[in-house]
RNA sequence: UCAGAUGGCUGGAUGACCGCUGCCACCAACGGAGAAAUCCGGUGGGAGAGGAAAGUCCGGGCUCCACAGGAUCAGGAUGCCGGGUAACGCCCGGCGGGGGUGACCCCAGGGAAAGUGCCGCAGAAAACAAACCGCCCAUACGCCCCACGGGACGUAUGCUGGUAAGGGUGAAAAGGUGCGGUAAGAGCGCACCGCCAGGCUGGUAACAGGCUGGGCAUGGUAAACCCCAUCCGGAGCAAGACCAUGUAGGGACACAUGCCGCGUGCGGCUGGUGCGAUCCUGCACUGAUGUCCGGGUAGGUCGCUUGAGGCGGCUGGCAACAGCCCGCACUAGAUGAAUGGUCAUCACCCUCUGCGUCAUGCAGGCGGGACACAGAACCCGGCUUACAGGCCAUCUGACAGC
RNA sequence: GCGGCGUUUGUGUAGUGGUAAGACCUUAGCCUUCCAAGCUAAAGACGCGGGUUCGAUUCCCGCACGCCGCU
């Protein structure tokens, strides 16, 4: 999709969970970590948990359109986002889940911030990317 | 009007804002790449899930295994008859059997006198029949009656006494019912039904009807093995093809490595390999098999959507379906996977309130509602399963009226 | 998307056309001062719906659920 990049591989996904990072509300579920690119990028997970095709997509298009309206407008270049269904996720109501991602990315956001403060103290210096494209997303 | 049967159709509507993926056109203007064609972005137009897209249960197309023919064996599938179809385990029509008052529905529905196996418990006996309780007969004994001829009852015996009516067991007991017959009985005889054999008539056939003959032999199970007939090579679009990248269109070891010709790496013969096995014929290839090591794994493009296609009409056919041209509209192609998200109104369902009726209802509400089952993944023909609500046609039964 | 396999007490396993067996677990009793071990007894299952058969957990068909594989 123009404007957003997606995760393309199992490989992402797996980068993303591995780095720990995760906030949780009744509508979804969600995952950040640093991608050491010039760019941001988001995924969704819908697994057969939460039901049928049908509304697993439904599911996955809920969270496509959630993100267009309040992921979009503040995401920072240089991070990954893994959007995860929950068995509420198709069903809930929208205002709602508006509310739940908004909180979430400012959540996931001050969580970044403090751990890459916290590795500046430490001899691996390791973000030097993330730390970049933090001040460059931030425009 | 009520209760049903069969077949078919449908599978929410409108609007606003914000978006996605192909296709077509433009690029006059704006941004980027390029010498340019052009490409990316951009602008405009139009298209964008189903009857089951599902389960993956059958049948095909297509692709690869290089391909083809024959014989035998193995394995699998199907199984009344006729037709339809590219094909089918599907569909249509008929036959036979079963169920229902009926419309109608259900049936793997070939072969058990080719063979083998099995038929628990119960029962005398479960398949070359046999004989538990009985019934009948003969002899002996006991006891009773007597009109002195004999008779009733009981017990025992019968070198294999006769019998299969009745009882009882079982899912099933060796044709059934009735009359005659007999010591008692029995297809022992007869009538009807059933069965078997052979003609006859009708039908393409399954089969049906009737005639003649035979007293009756042949229990069930083949969704047990099996026999008969017919059909079937394997894998599957993650098939497969091309391009790019790459230390490479891989390498090492073991086993095997025949003969002839010459130009010394090619040709021929033999051998080896090749669609479940073996064999034969043609054909293709020149290695095959095993073990170990190495490379790639976020590649791209094609395959990829117009087809045994749909709707309407005419002709043939009871129908499935076929033919014809005629007419019509045309017809998703995604790949971390588009075809949507939100809101409003209406429709629909549920619920509540009021009114009314034998009953179905009518009016209303800042009420509630994942708004049925469900999401294409190479494409078709079927089957099976899931499904809120609504509509149409034909037919059956009951009740009422004319 | 495609291909294959399997469902038996609470758990992991046998089994076969007629009675479903045994192990651990659970419950009760005995034994012991008490517990464990041991002994005795009991309870508890053929995934669901049809069909074939006199009779199906078994044979056949259709569903549901679970598991494995794919260059």
């Amino acid at each position: 999709m123009p404007g957003v990049t997606s995760i393309p591989s199992r490989a992402g996904f797996l980068r993303a969970r591995n780095y720990g990072l995760k906030a949780v509300s009744r509508g979804l579920v969600m995952q950040a970590a640093p991608n050491h690119l010039a760019d941001w990028r988001v995924g969704f997970t819908a697994s057969k948990k939460i039901g049928n095709a049908v509304t697993r997509n439904r599911a996955r298009r809920r969270l496509r359109a959630v993100m267009r309206e309040s992921l979009q407008p503040v995401a920072r270049l240089g991070l990954d986002y893994v959007m995860i269904a929950r068995y509420d996720t198709a069903r809930r109501e929208w205002q709602h889940l508006v509310d739940d991602v908004e909180k979430m990315v400012g959540y996931l956001h001050r969580q970044i911030d403090h751990r890459i403060d916290h590795q500046l103290d430490s001899p691996h210096g390791e973000s030097q990317s993330a730390r970049s494209a933090r001040k460059g997303g931030q425009a």
